[in-house]
DNA sequence: ACTGAAATTTGAATCGATCCAACAAAAATG
DNA sequence: CATTTTTGTTGGATCGATTCAAATTTCAGT
């Protein structure tokens, strides 16, 4: 039976439910919190109190203050919301952050904001007992408002250095070799590479300046993992074009225009993300280039759409599910303590490579 | 400067702040929530000494409390978080909710939980303004928790009647016409219906009976959709097979083994969701059954994905990401009314229909 | 110096619960 | 029947902020 007031003004407290039962706050809190202690006749009479007069149960907002713990982990990025549910990478992230939290039944909490403003209000108010950064562009920003919370976070794809702060990326430097030689022991000699970005707002030809003054290092570690192992296969790098992206499509599109335009046009791509080098395979084939005939492609990160295209992607796979679950645990059972943990990389052979066209 | 005791039992508070720079709470609060009203030696000196102090701001945990509005919207479900980035109408749902709450600078919380006990705790305690409900199953069960809480919801998917409760739904019937009217004017006459579930834990061939006593009403009047537009085509309905799978794979190859092992299999399928449509898609060409040479098949939903798989799908599209919008704003600016809207749908065809093979 | 208006600051009240030490009542023990 | 133990209940303190009416200070104008 509904109170006959359902619009009232006020909603009711549990002070109201005592008062009207007869009993002290404490007792009538003990109702809802830890029934077992209060007597059966006690507890029923009180029950049906609230009942009557249309109690919603304890207000989380009044107890958070009490207990602390929201039981909510908050994630956050820089691109807008949709983001999470868009993009390839960040689904099976938030996956393995699912997974996590439903095992412990703990909430999810997007936090985000292309606006700056808002980014550090949303940053600042989010109810949440810590946060997993999801740090694609301004990371250094994002973690530097996310300090100031003093919670508990993690960063994950943190494209730089700093030790003070916990994170979780790959070792970008054996995936980058894994993809090269992959590719030189198929026999290509013709490179070209879609980077990803070594400082914000910038596309076009890396030149060796940019890459030393790179503010990314994990940009900066996979090129160096592609140029080691080329060179060990007596490749000069030096000639190697390297055109840093935005990672999606238009700047893609236009690196590939400027690396096709070239004398030597390459015979294999290493892209520093699957996302670009599906762009590149769509670009490859709608230009009547056959891959891998023409052009070998290797990709970066191992999201599902790679395995679904055609052709299949080769790429090298991050252990995405287990990054997102570990991230979630670093937060769920913070310790206090700094943690950088970097996971191993796989190359995963599809039909995207092939050997280099003899002659 | 951070404090020299970044491990402090105690995190510091407002009134420490205050009670160290000299002020009253009340100033101190102002510093922060409108610096503009305190004057300006003032608010440096306290800001100065909260820095010094390493204070983390307000705590949105104590200002929530006299605020009363978390800005954070819920979004539930009786599946596990994981849901939420793996289904595809999930996925285009939660970007429509996602682009209004972008607008607004409002946070989604994501809750769930497959398990019983956890649903009510994580429904009653989620830090958030009002709730959208996923209805997939158990729908009923979760509108009863959350209706406890006396905040603002909407129901989607909402698979049954219940005139109290804000919703947003389809025209189910509509929709059904458009898919049966298309098949039929194809030329086909053998058809075959892959349902959704009329009740909860049931799969297989839904009789007369069943059918009547649907407990969901979205489900019946899809059906009834079908049948009344083919019925005009002169088709005797009584003779069309119905199975009920769970809209998942396995329930949904058993229904298409059964349906073909009949005496005279369909050469058209109607499909209650592109779910369904995606996995019969999958297993008629397993079979070596030409799509829609053998074949002919209509989906209901309209996901991204129906676009891009071989044979591309037939459907009849729901505004998916306008209904998440729609049901974001509901909550955004509740006015305390129940509201039940009805979207309509449209029938979008590609290549997974053609004509009935003559003769 | 005096006055009234405008600008700041204060401090008590409030938001809605939980916790816990102290107390009371009932039950068990000697 | 007195004493201890067990079980239940009470009400004040607390969580961490914001709000607002009232008090105080500042300042322009005379």
């Amino acid at each position: 039976m509904a109170s006959l007031l359902e619009g009232q003004a006020r909603p009711i407290r549990l002070a109201d439910i005592a008062k009207a039962a007869g009993v002290s706050h404490g007792t009538a809190s003990n109702v809802f919190s830890r029934p077992e202690i209060v007597r059966a006749e006690v507890r029923e009479r009180v029950k049906a109190v609230a009942e009557q007069m249309g109690y919603a149960g304890p207000d989380p907002k009044g107890r958070l203050l009490r207990a602390g713990k929201v039981n909510a982990i908050g994630v956050a990025t820089t691109e807008p919301l949709s983001y999470f549910f868009d993009d390839p990478f960040a689904r099976v992230m938030m996956g393995g952050i699912s997974e996590a939290c439903d095992a412990t039944g703990a909430g999810i909490a997007l936090v985000s904001a292309a606006n700056q403003e808002k980014l550090a209000w949303n940053i600042q108010s989010a109810l949440v007992d810590g946060f997993i950064l999801f740090c694609i562009e301004g990371g250094s920003r994002l973690v530097d408002l996310t300090r100031e919370r003093r919670l508990p976070f993690v960063a994950l794809e943190l494209g730089f250095q700093d030790e003070t702060v916990s994170a979780i990326g790959v070792d970008n430097v054996a995936g980058a070799r894994l993809a090269a030689r992959h590719l030189a022991e198929l026999g290509h000699r013709r490179f070209a590479v879609l980077s990803l970005a070594f400082a914000d707002n910038r596309t076009g030809f890396a030149t060796p300046d940019i890459v030393r003054g790179a503010l990314y290092t994990g940009t900066r570690d996979r090129l160096a993992g592609y140029f080691e192992e080329l060179a060990r296969f007596g490749i000069d790098t030096t000639k190697i074009p390297v055109y840093e992206t935005e990672n999606e499509e238009k700047s893609t599109r236009a690196g590939l225009e400027a690396i096709f335009a070239k004398d030597e046009p390459p015979t294999a791509i290493l892209a520093m993300s699957d996302r670009m080098a599906l762009i590149a395979i769509d670009w490859l084939k709608a230009r009547g280039l056959d891959i891998p005939g023409d052009v070998s492609i290797v990709g970066f990160d191992g999201v599902p759409d790679g395995a679904l295209c055609t052709p299949a992607l080769t790429t090298i796979a991050q252990p995405i599910t287990e990054i997102g679950r570990r991230a979630a645990r670093m937060i769920l059972d913070h310790d206090g303590t700094v943690r950088r943990e970097t996971m191993g990389v796989e190359l995963i052979v599809r039909a995207s490579t092939g050997p280099a066209r003899t002659g």
